[in-house]
DNA sequence: TCGAGTCAAGGCTAT
DNA sequence: ATAGCCTTGACTCGA
């Protein structure tokens, strides 16, 4: 089991997510700006594997407007070595990468030119692990998409958008349940028809369910990955902020929850991305959980805690 | 230097 | 019809 965090460390100096407006666009900026992104990437992974957190997702804006019409500086040649010495150190370290594009990237809207900038996007996401030389078990993960008054027509043009996506992009795209539209169950209607893989949510399930206990739900999205083609299930973590909105994450770890979540997984492996507020914070507590449990490899001997 | 407003992109819900 | 929310950091400008 592989634990991580999304795309923003919070001990590090660095930030692997900076840019700038579109209205100061220039080449010279996109150079500058790939340049320290790649550089706090590469510091954001050593620290991960310092502290065995072998997981993460990296954020969508390592290249400022990398699908956009402005952007035509060729980063994929001009930065393919550093990409790839990155890549060579999560090979290296067996490190699970993923990208969740945002909420601008939807696959099954009414209208083309959503449609045609979100596969721009799901393009750009896919390159960098192209570049990065990761096979088909690093994932881009996003949502089915909106409802627009009829659940069978919007399933249905997600499915009919999906046979349309490059190869480099539909290996490696994943659904997420997500809490309010589309629940595991509708995923795994377009996982019948496409065979595209659920990276399962346990809060959203708890959100929006059909009353499948937790532990049925993980089994049946573990069995829409493929062991080689798609390596094990990946999910996000999470937990209810009591006292707040429904679907508000919590700011940290709440311990007795995560370790009840976990004896539901009932030996199955998961890759597991806690999406809580405090970052690696709350994700090396997980990881010291499990453990704790036996259910994670112990640090490697070169860690520095 | 710091706080407030704003930033490419969408869609749902409450009012 | 329209504003607010999701979710979030970082840029940018003006004080």
């Amino acid at each position: 089991m592989k634990i991580g965090y999304p795309c923003v460390n919070e001990t590090l100096d660095c930030s692997a997510a900076t840019t700038f407006r579109l209205a100061s666009y220039t080449d010279e900026r996109v150079v500058t700006t790939v340049t320290n992104n790649l550089a706090c990437l590469q510091r954001i992974l050593e620290f991960n594997v310092q502290h065995g957190l072998l997981f993460f997702r990296i954020g969508s804006g390592i290249v400022p407007f990398g699908s956009h019409a402005v952007n035509t500086f060729p980063w994929q040649t001009e930065f393919a070595p550093q990409f790839r010495a990155i890549g060579d150190y999560i090979k290296a370290e067996q490190m699970r990468i993923s990208f969740h594009p945002d909420q601008f990237v939807v696959l099954n809207s009414p209208d083309p030119g959503i449609v045609e900038r979100s596969i721009a996007e799901l393009v750009y996401q896919g390159s960098m692990l192209d570049l990065m030389g990761l096979d088909s078990t690093a994932k881009l993960q996003i949502h089915v998409g909106g409802l627009y008054g009829d659940r069978d027509v919007a399933i249905e043009r997600f499915i009919a958008t999906y046979r349309t996506l490059p190869e480099a992009v539909q290996v490696r795209l994943v659904i997420e349940n997500d809490d309010r539209l589309f629940s595991l169950r509708d995923c795994l209607r377009v996982h019948e028809a496409v065979g595209i893989p659920i990276l399962f949510d346990n809060f959203h399930h708890e959100c929006l369910n059909h009353d499948e206990p937790m532990q049925e739900a993980l089994r049946l999205a573990a069995g829409t990955w493929h062991p080689t083609h798609d390596g094990v299930l990946m999910m996000d973590y999470s937990s209810q902020q009591l006292g707040e909105r429904k679907g508000k994450h919590t700011s940290s770890l709440v311990e007795e929850r995560f370790r009840e979540f976990v004896t539901h997984l009932n030996g199955l492996d998961v890759d597991m991305m806690l999406e809580i507020k405090d970052k690696e914070a709350s994700a090396l507590r997980a990881v010291a959980i499990l453990r704790e449990l036996g259910l994670a490899a112990p640090l490697p001997l070169s860690a520095s805690v």
